[in-house]
DNA sequence: ATTCAATTTTAGGCTTCCCTAACATTGAGG
DNA sequence: CCTCAATGTTAGGGAAGCCTAAAATTGAAT
């Protein structure tokens, strides 16, 4: 019933990908993905556990439960959401990765929504928007180019 | 030397923003402002104080000193520059008001700067951008508009 | 000058999340 | 089957930031 902390999010995002990627989830694994060590681990997976979020077995590995997958799954459709905005704002590759790791957590689904929306706006768009262009040249130049826009 | 903290941050820029207004700050306005209580101001205070980025005396006001000015002045901007970037993307203002205080803190510089270019580019566009529009309408509509594009 | 209400500080405690050190379990190779 | 290295858990503790309750200070009104 209780909100989630941004860590425990970070956790379930974690072991998420993990699963998917190998199957299963070692708290080794978690612990490296999260660059923390294995008892802080061992305590949030049994206080997500507790939660019913993961099930989890001591000595064993660790898997989420439907309503853990839920939670991810919103964590990392949020994360790759904002991954890609920054890239759209040209940040590069491995800054865009982190920050979208900050961005991630507590903000008002109405600003993530509109994140999304700008987001698709961009990648639906029928051909490469002219403005994005002119936003490169922004970058570059500092002044707006030639606006031969109508 | 240390990072400051992502609160000891917030608290600048609230005493910032209150000695801008009444020339002083108190406790009170402090935990006001920040929705907190007197005594958890007191103790940040304190901690400020020792890293010489308030002035401090017990029972009387709190002031910035010229390095705690410093890095509130650039909390502020971020502070500015994500709430305006949330309105361009739409956010309703009472929603990006309060969200820009969460983007504003551990973003990497470069994407810092990245959000502000994008901010500048559209606030110094020779004119309210076509681009904008359609994203209104996207919006809406859910879907891109007539791309009369040419 | 005294009193009293508002403000501030101190004291003590809680939660979250992290750590190190020590102990327990597992499982692979011999 | 036994051993030992890798992995996981428990125990104990720390920093940050918050709280409530109680004590101290201030200053305004009488």
């Amino acid at each position: 019933m209780n909100m989630l902390s941004r860590k425990a999010e970070d956790y379930l995002e974690a072991i998420y990908t993990i699963v998917e990627k190998k199957g299963y989830a070692r708290i080794k694994d978690i612990a490296t993905t999260l660059h923390v060590t294995p008892p802080s681990v061992t305590e949030m997976v049994q206080k997500l556990a507790k939660k019913n979020l993961v099930i989890y077995e001591k000595y064993s590995g660790v898997n989420l439960t439907d309503k853990g997958k839920d939670v991810a799954q919103s964590v990392k459709y949020r994360h790759d959401t904002f991954n890609t905005f920054l890239e759209i704002i040209l940040v590069p590759g491995h800054i865009a990765e982190k920050d979208a790791c900050e961005l991630e957590h507590h903000l008002n689904p109405k600003t993530i929504e509109q994140f999304s929306k700008f987001v698709s706006f961009v990648k639906e768009a029928p051909m490469y928007p002219e403005w994005l262009q002119q936003f490169k040249e922004y970058c570059k130049t500092g002044s707006h180019p030639n606006q031969s826009h109508e």
